[in-house]
DNA sequence: CAGCGTACCTGTAAGC
DNA sequence: TGCTTACAGGTACGCT
């Protein structure tokens, strides 16, 4: 959905200026923000691309190898096309603005895990730039919602592993666009465990365990695509699906929607997962 | 090297 | 009422 607004508001647009206003949004550009604004100066943008939980605009730069500019909004983070004389908003980290004045590209993030790079692209063919993956995320795998993702190519990643399928779901670079949320909500439909062992899963608990993810991804998709109506290009997709459509994440003490038997909040990797202990008991060998 | 734990940050909500 | 603490989230890095 950002994505699309994205490509939508800003390809063929040439960057005039950029303005860094909190050093933490581009603290994995190894430039600063100094150089991360000199390497896309006067560079025109091709098109808005998507992995996993990474967006990025390619951008030409006479003179230059092409480079994209990558995003990672993070938690909070907002892509917002507002025009240059709207007030800044109160978490405002980076304004783009372009020669032909028109609205601006503002990254926008209360809680600053988000974060910018300007990045190389590989081995380019001018003509190729908008197939190519910025070096900086080779290594983060594509989401089950695209048509290349490989099943089969997953269920033997996950034989080969030792560990258990809910960290398994949350490495960006096994399968990508899960997180802590959705990695829950998956494992409820699937009714696996937390820390069933990867090395275990047979085909068909894994192609439950996909089937389930992309209902849930679909479903996300579906209800948080209404916000991006109004002018600029809003990030929050969640929102809409929060109130509604939540089986096991954030429902302690309620009763499953299945079974009826409670559902439980247990402590995983510093945060929290949820699930039915009676549609998903612990294995008797436990990975977590 | 694979696997696992933790720091990073800030607003909200619960607890005293 | 006002202060303190816990919690939420994804990633990168450090340790074993």
């Amino acid at each position: 959905m950002v994505r699309r607004g994205l490509e939508r508001w800003v390809s063929g647009r040439t960057v005039a200026d950029v303005e860094v206003g909190h050093p933490r949004a581009v603290r994995r550009h190894l430039g600063g923000g100094v150089d991360f604004t000199a390497r896309i100066v006067g560079g025109t943008a091709l098109g808005a691309r998507r992995r996993g939980k990474y967006l990025w605009l390619p951008l030409v730069v006479p003179g230059q190898a092409p480079v994209a500019v990558v995003a990672h909004l993070g938690m909070s983070g907002q892509l917002l096309l507002r025009p240059p004389e709207a007030p800044f908003e109160k978490h405002l980290r980076v304004r783009f603005s372009f020669t032909d004045r028109g609205r601006e590209l503002r990254f926008v993030d209360q809680r600053t895990f988000g974060a910018l790079v300007v990045d190389t692209i590989d081995d380019v063919v001018a003509a190729h730039v908008l197939d190519q993956l910025p070096r900086s995320i080779a290594h983060i795998a594509r989401d089950p919602l695209d048509p290349a993702f490989d099943d089969d190519a997953l269920h033997r990643a996950l034989r080969r592993r030792h560990t258990g399928i809910k960290r398994a779901l949350l490495d960006q670079s096994l399968v990508s666009g899960i997180g802590n949320i959705y990695a829950d909500e998956a494992l409820w439909r699937a009714r696996l465990h937390a820390a069933r062992p990867t090395e275990t899963l047979t085909r068909a608990e894994t192609a439950r365990v996909l089937g389930a993810v992309r209902e849930v991804m679909t479903a996300a998709l579906a209800q948080g695509g209404t916000s991006f109506d109004s002018l600029y290009v809003n990030v929050n997709g969640q929102s809409g699906y929060f109130e509604r459509s939540l089986e096991a994440y954030g429902r302690a003490g309620a009763p499953c929607r299945r079974c009826g038997t409670l559902i439980v909040r247990e402590p995983f990797m510093n945060r929290s997962s949820y699930r039915c202990p009676r549609c998903q008991p612990r294995p008797r060998r436990a990975r977590l």
